[in-house]
DNA sequence: ACCTGAACACCGTTCAAGT
DNA sequence: ACCTGAACACCGTTCAAGT
C-alpha cells in the first residue's frame, strides 16, 4: 500500500509537544499520535527509536520557545528594582492560564521533564538573584531570596490549579506579588 | 487450584500506597501488585471494581497518615510566633526527605490526588493564616502571607527533588525558613 | 528512504469455572 | 465468599514486506 501520509521528524515532534502541553507526559502516546496524523506506528519509528526520543524532542521544543520568552520583555526597563516588581507582577497575573513549566512539574518524577525543568528553573533564579545583587545585595543572600521567590512562584500555581475557586488562597496574583515583594525588599534582620 | 493466597482489601490498599509513594500514581498496577502479592488479577478485582478504586484506597489511607501528624507536633509550645518559627524550622530541614505532599505534586493532573492535595493543603494554609492572625495580623492580610508560605515551602521540596547538589538553591532549609520567616513578620507596608 | 501490516509483550478488565 | 485462568482491548516495540 502506498503512504497514506508522508510525514517528518519535526511533525511528530510538534504533535508530541501539542500532546504533552495538553495532557502531560502520558499523553505523549505513539498510538493516538499515529491516528491523529493519519499515519501507522511503524512510520513513528522509523524517525524515532522509541516513545522517550519522542518525548525528549517534545521537550527540546518547548524548552526553545520557553527560552527568553518573559525576560526579554523586561529588556526596555532600567532600574533593577523596577524591572523585579514588574516581573513580579506580570508573572503572577499573566491571563494564559498556569506557567508552563508549573503544569510541568506534574511528570517530575520524569527524569527528562526533570533536566528541562532544572535548566529554565536554574536560569530563572540566576535572574532573580542577578536583579537582587545588582541592587546592592550581597551575592549570598541574593541567591537565598531569589530561591525562595521562585519557590513561591512555582508554588502558587500549582495551588491555583489545585485550590477551588473559593479557596483561601485568593486567586489574586496581584496580591500574592505583594506578599512576595517582601522576600525581596524586607531589610536584612 | 486451591487460592495461594487470602487477601484482604487492606492489603491491598496498603501495598498500593506502598507503591504510590514509591512510583506515583503510575506505579500503583494491578498485574505487577498482584505478582508482588502472590495472588492474581482476579483477585484483585474482587475487592476492587478498577484501579481507580485502588488509588483512591491508597490516597485515603496516606491523608489519615497525613492528618495532624507535624501539627501535633506543636502541642507543647504556648506562643503563637514560637510555634510558626519552630513549624518553618520544622518542616524545611526534616531529614526524612521531601513532603509527602510535594511528592505527590508529580501526580497533580490526577484528579483524585488533586482533591486529597487541596484537602491537607487548605488545612496547611488555615493553620498558618491562624497562627498569624493570633499574633495580631489582620484575618485578610494573614491569609495571604500563609498562602505565600505554604507555596514556597511546596516550591521548596520540589526545586531540591529536582535540582542538582550544587544547584543556586542551596539544600539548607534553615536559611530557607530564614527567608520565609520575614514573609510572616515583615512589617505591613 | 519511508511506510504498511502483522506480530508479540505488558497491563487493565471481564468472566466462567473452581473451592 | 473469594480466587484462578483464560480471554480480550490498548499501547509500545519489532520487523518482514512493500513502494
Amino acid at each position: 500500500m502506498p503512504p497514506r501520509q508522508r510525514l517528518s521528524r519535526e511533525a511528530w515532534a510538534t504533535a508530541g509537544l501539542r500532546a504533552l502541553t495538553a495532557g502531560g507526559v502520558a499523553a505523549v502516546a505513539v498510538e493516538p499520535l499515529a491516528a491523529a496524523l493519519g499515519a501507522t506506528k511503524g512510520s513513528f519509528y522509523w524517525h524515532f527509536s522509541d516513545r522517550g526520543e519522542l518525548v525528549r524532542a517534545a521537550l527540546e521544543l518547548w524548552e526553545a520557545e520557553q527560552t527568553s520568552a518573559v525576560i526579554d520583555e523586561l529588556g526596555n526597563l532600567e532600574e533593577p528594582r523596577e524591572r523585579l516588581r514588574v516581573l513580579l507582577t506580570l508573572v503572577l497575573t499573566h491571563r494564559e492560564g498556569p506557567d508552563p513549566v508549573a503544569q510541568l512539574f506534574r511528570d517530575i518524577a520524569h527524569p527528562e521533564v526533570a533536566a528541562a525543568v532544572r535548566r529554565v528553573t536554574s536560569r530563572r533564579i540566576d535572574f532573580v538573584a542577578g536583579e537582587l545583587h545588582s541592587t546592592g545585595m550581597p551575592r549570598a543572600e541574593a541567591r537565598r531570596r531569589a530561591a525562595v521567590a521562585v519557590a513561591a512562584y512555582v508554588g502558587w500555581w500549582q495551588l491555583n490549579a489545585v485550590l477551588p475557586e473559593d479557596a483561601p488562597v485568593g486567586r489574586d496574583g496581584r496580591q500574592h506579588a505583594e506578599v512576595l515583594w517582601l522576600v525581596c525588599e524586607a531589610a536584612l534582620p
